[in-house]
DNA sequence: ACCTAACCGGACCGCTCGGTCAACTTAGGT
DNA sequence: ACCTAAGTTGACCGAGCGGTCCGGTTAGGT
């Protein structure tokens, strides 16, 4: 559904439909190692197609993007809707952060647009980014109601502390690609009640 | 000493060297809020001065983004090493991590280059950022044997976290500018002793 | 006063980018 | 079989970038 331009549009003719599909796969492969610079000449050619089809199915290279992080999203909010009936809250929390991390690891495109890129003002973005608030904030005040988190936390916290923590093993992934987990581990243990000091405002 | 270009050149005649000072502020100026994405000809037009002349006191752009940069990392140096002497070890510590990330806060240029641009790379800097690493792992030292940092804690993990509280405050400073203050003080609280659960490898 | 080497400036070069367009091909209803 | 609307393509455009170059200017020693 979110790959169709319109729901009111006449159906894209047979050799559209394979181009289009040839082009989100190459989109997401070449945006996943390159982020969201690579050119639209490099994913046409990687999609085998030429770069005036590309513009033909996106007209800005922003609306591509959009696309293909929407879709990521779209996983992520699945992912932390079920984590909201896990067994244990904590580890329900811990999850959607290392499902977040992961994402940013393993995708360049995501990294970008999470940490300031200008397409997260989209509003198909922002709407998708306010759903996956809500869930988040949800599976944190579970997390608090069971004594797992202190008081003081929010769901924009996790939210932010999600790019923070990916940026913080950033430099050293090239040498250590498990080193995020550290820092996983170091900020969750900063959230336990245990280690609560008062916070600013 | 560092905005010469070689210690054994002839010295600059005076026009050149008015015309270097004038570089040299605007560039940390046009650095400092549109970070190392400003164009040379933005730099050259703010110091009043030809693109031209920007290029024959620095053949390369990089090389001017070094040089700025490299007064920065001078400063940090600096108050680091004061702060060895500090009277309270964990204030030490955290006054540190408060210049570093103040830093960024207030120039766009050092999170560029703090958060992985290729210019750190650059033979100067990597010197420059050899002797912060050390003066840094003396600071951790210095609390750790106070108690006031659990004992799994490195250096180098303080100097990442410069850019992950940064990055994880980003989004948000432009509606709170203060926010930083936050996430520093969460991630100090993941520091403590108390709050130690073993990190993974 | 004059000479020259240092300095300055901005037109220019080559490149890459997102985006456009007119000529060509093709799907698919009749 | 044929017609047309939909789809495809790569040459092309203009903007912006880092970097070059050469004609004009100026500092400063003699």
């Amino acid at each position: 559904m979110s790959t169709e331009p319109a729901d009111n549009a006449r159906p894209l003719r047979a050799d559209a439909v394979r181009s289009r599909a040839l082009l989100m796969s190459a989109a997401r492969d070449v945006f996943a190692v390159r982020g969201t610079e690579a050119s639209v000449a490099e994913i046409a050619q990687a999609a085998g197609l030429g770069k005036g089809t590309v513009f033909r199915h996106f007209a800005h290279k922003d609306d591509l993007v959009v696309a293909i992080v929407d879709e990521m999203v779209d996983d992520l909010v699945a992912t932390t809707e079920q984590l909201l009936h896990a067994d244990d809250p904590a580890e329900g929390l811990r999850g959607f952060m290392t499902a977040g991390i992961e994402l940013q690891v393993h995708n360049q495109a995501f990294c970008d647009v999470a940490a300031g890129a200008a397409v997260r003002q989209h509003p198909v973005l922002r709407g998708k980014i306010a759903r996956l608030e809500s869930a988040v904030e949800a599976l944190v005040d579970r997390a608090r109601r069971a004594g797992a988190v202190r008081d003081d936390i929010t769901g924009q916290d996790v939210m932010l502390l999600l790019t923070g923590v990916y940026q913080t093993a950033a430099p050293m992934l090239p040498e250590s690609p498990e080193i995020w987990k550290r820092y996983l581990a170091l900020t969750f243990d900063g959230l336990q009640p245990a280690a609560a000091r008062p916070l600013p405002a």
